[in-house]
DNA sequence: GTTTAAGGGTCGGTTCCTATACCTTCAAAC
DNA sequence: GTTTGAAGGTATAGGAACCGACCCTTAAAC
């Protein structure tokens, strides 16, 4: 009998919980993939060359090659050849895929292991970002209120405010989180209509956040972020069942 | 030429970076290894019959034994066959291997990723834990207070503490990474000394972070975890370089 | 002493990954 | 316009991990 209203999570759950093997191949078509779709990886972008990017991967060219055809059968990569080809992000990119029923089904822990990074990392933030990372994201902000017509290109910038915050905390495996952590909630935020004065209404959030960490303010940063991430909750909460 | 004083971290590291596939034998050992560790399989738990088990795990009967065979040779387990046999903690378990110089270069990454999971666990858990789930943690804190003179007990009475304040959130995956991060910090923290009366002003913020959680205070819950882990980092900064 | 539930062990087949070598294309350099 | 070199494209062989099914051994319960 549980002492709460919220499902009873015990930890022995996770440690027996199924275990699955992650294929370098899978690993590979999701990190490419992902950057590509947040656009970190922007469209016209050249790749590696393949013999130079298997060694900088640490796997087999073949597994490599996998990968890349994945990608490109996908629509997310093209490959020329000869001198002077190489492989390339596509321009247009192919449409985003809806979300699968996994995610769909599972959105709420996704949404909570964002929020957990997240508020944490705008903690370290308010303690470790210099004033002129500060302005760096400032200016992210600025540029953001130009694109409220274009949720396409919002979206792809408001990534890029995220992840440069996770960069000022100079932890490189809080910067891999968070790209994770996006690339988690792509498919869910694409569900949501965006209009402008929503993104207003958002970027407006950004800039709070930017004070409370100029101050220093840990704390409110932290509940900031919070009621930042929020927003798009509640607005999935009356998209998606339960 | 970066604006900050932090190393530079580019996210287009993250995603060009390494690629190593964990295997099903690796995932299942450091699993079941860390849940051992941490006291959550405590000395005398009789494990799940080989064939249920991995039949839980998802994976093979053979991968499981070698799972359990590497943990056995380890000295954390030991099995007994014939009716009534089975895979049992061993006890007492045997002493714990000094950190790896991979974690010990890497430990200021280790306490930031930990920082970041527990501070937005906090402020998760300030909107959602129950009275009731706030009782029982304030009972933990109380039994605490008694191991003040043991730090074998205190130590994983503490992991407890923890993890069920990532149970208050309702969400399996921080349950999950809570758990992974402790583990990840177990031998870390193995090379502080804990005096009593450390445990103590330890124990006294655990109360603190309780207080701010019954009033529903997300951000200064955000802030009292910070400052309860900002504790051991310091020690630890004292101690390795960098 | 038979039954039963547990761990211990073996073997063939499959998938994935690695490593190496070689082929094809094509733009830039000469 | 020929050469050349850097890129993708192909083929193959070997190894490592996993799976699934089978049988053996042990020891408590009946």
């Amino acid at each position: 009998m549980s002492t709460s209203t919220l499902p009873s999570v015990d930890p022995l759950d996770a440690v027996f919980a199924p275990v699955r093997s992650v294929t370098a191949l899978e690993e590979t078509v999701e990190r490419l993939g992902t950057a590509i779709r947040l656009g970190l990886l922007p469209p016209g972008t050249r790749l590696p060359a393949e013999r130079g990017l298997c060694a900088q991967l640490g796997i087999a060219r073949s597994t490599l090659r996998g990968a890349l055809l994945a990608l490109a059968q996908s629509g997310h990569l093209y490959a020329t050849r000869g001198r002077g080809g190489g492989t390339f992000v596509a321009d247009p990119q192919p449409p985003a895929a809806p979300p699968s029923a996994e995610v769909l089904s599972q959105w709420r822990d996704v949404c909570d292991q964002r929020m957990a990074v997240e508020v944490g990392i705008a903690l370290l933030a308010a303690e470790r970002a210099t004033p002129e990372a500060l302005d760096g994201l400032a200016d992210l902000a600025g540029v953001l209120d130009e694109l409220l017509e274009d949720f396409g290109s919002y979206r792809q910038l408001d990534v890029r405010f995220h992840v440069a915050l996770a960069e000022t905390t100079g932890c490189a495996g809080l910067v891999a989180s968070m790209t994770e952590m996006q690339g988690a909630m792509s498919g869910l935020i694409s569900l949501i209509a965006h209009p402008p004065e929503v993104l207003r209404s958002s970027n407006e959030q950004h800039r709070q956040l930017l004070g409370l960490l100029r101050r220093g303010n840990g704390g409110g940063a932290a509940q900031a972020m919070a009621d930042h991430l929020r927003a798009t909750e509640h607005v999935l909460a009356g998209l998606l069942p339960v």
